[in-house]
DNA sequence: GTAATTTCTTGATTTTTATCAAGTGCTCTA
DNA sequence: TAGAGCACTTGATAAAAATCAAGAAATTAC
């Protein structure tokens, strides 16, 4: 009961992206992820290492970001409903950039690269699926670059509020400022004016 | 013999990051893709559009742009060798957001949503090859964000002069501006600063 | 429950970048 | 070849954002 329940969301997310996949579909995808967990604090991936699977995050938060020399810069924050890979590792089995870390306790549902590799032989429609969510990866970052060129710290601060609000006392204010791509310091004077 | 040293571009472009393509494959893919010529100034998309095809730069140049109440943006602009198009239009066709427009007479290789649709069928190894494909754009942009949460805008500067030499030359330098996320004034200070 | 640590805020200041306003030079065209 | 439009530069100024330095507040650890 409780194992059905907690599948849900992943099959609730593919069901409601991708009406293309039949009920069997679903199924043989969705038992190819497997439940674990992260105690807060650990690490999923690290700068370096090979990434080897993909995760979908049932319930907490992850954060995938990169140490260079001076700072640390947070690139995005996973939270329930979202995946969590190097991508670009994941595919290429290159050397991974980011680092993945738990914010706090977090239940995933992962798939290693080997039981990825099946998905094309097991779901007919897997290509198309996947072709599709590649797709709308792609339309969002483009619409984050486009964030980046055409608004102000404060106009992204007001975007990001109105559609991840959950998120603003949940994770240390600081990752979402450098997501953002602004100082903490500008963060905490945006918000003051923004709670007034 | 000019039609054949035309189509390599494409080739080319295809076989040199997907060694998974035999030449037969290459030569399915290739020959669904037809060259078309736009003039200086014409229009390849237009916003609201459903954006029908997806264009291969042989030779020329292609700008994608937003046009906001105040401003323009420019996203992106296509030089040989690179795509253009709407991907979230074309593949969920829906209506486009961009403006792509020829800077300078542009020779493209292009196929339309009708054929595109035929490749996964004519092509075996397809699904691959445009999996790999968008994971690679996936990738750039990626690398895109990540330079606006991180560089300043000289730096911005500096890293896409070395990687683009020639546009710097051969597009107004506005554009680039834009693109990069700076005004025209600030473009203009760095680049001076650069030349001494 | 208290100390230690981390996170967040605030103020003062500097740096970066945008804006505004001219002016120069280039290109295209008639 | 004159002149109309662009594209680019430059300077002065304003605005936005970063940096530096304390402190306050919250969280964690003991």
């Amino acid at each position: 009961m409780q194992r059905n329940q907690n599948i849900t969301e992943l099959e609730l997310y593919i069901k409601s992206y991708f009406e293309i996949a039949s009920s069997k579909d679903l199924h043989s995808i969705t038992s190819l992820f497997k439940l674990a967990t992260i105690k807060k604090g650990e690490f999923l991936l690290k700068p370096g290492k090979h990434c080897q699977s993909l995760s979908f995050v049932q319930s907490g938060l992850l954060r995938m970001f990169v140490t260079t020399n001076d700072k640390e810069v947070t690139q995005w924050i996973s939270k329930q409903g979202y995946f969590a890979t190097d991508l670009s590792s994941f595919i290429f089995e290159t050397p991974s950039r980011w680092t993945i870390q738990a914010l706090v306790d977090t239940e995933v549902y992962t798939i290693t690269k080997n039981d990825y590799k099946k998905l094309g032989d097991i779901v007919p429609k897997w290509a198309e699926i996947e072709k599709l969510f590649l797709v709308r990866c792609f339309t969002l970052l483009e619409d984050r670059i486009f964030s980046h060129l055409s608004m102000t710290a404060e106009e992204r601060y007001n975007f990001f509020f109105e559609n991840h609000k959950e998120l603003f006392n949940q994770v240390p204010l600081q990752y979402i400022a450098s997501m953002l791509g602004m100082t903490a310091e500008t963060f905490s004077r945006i918000r003051k004016k923004q709670l007034m």
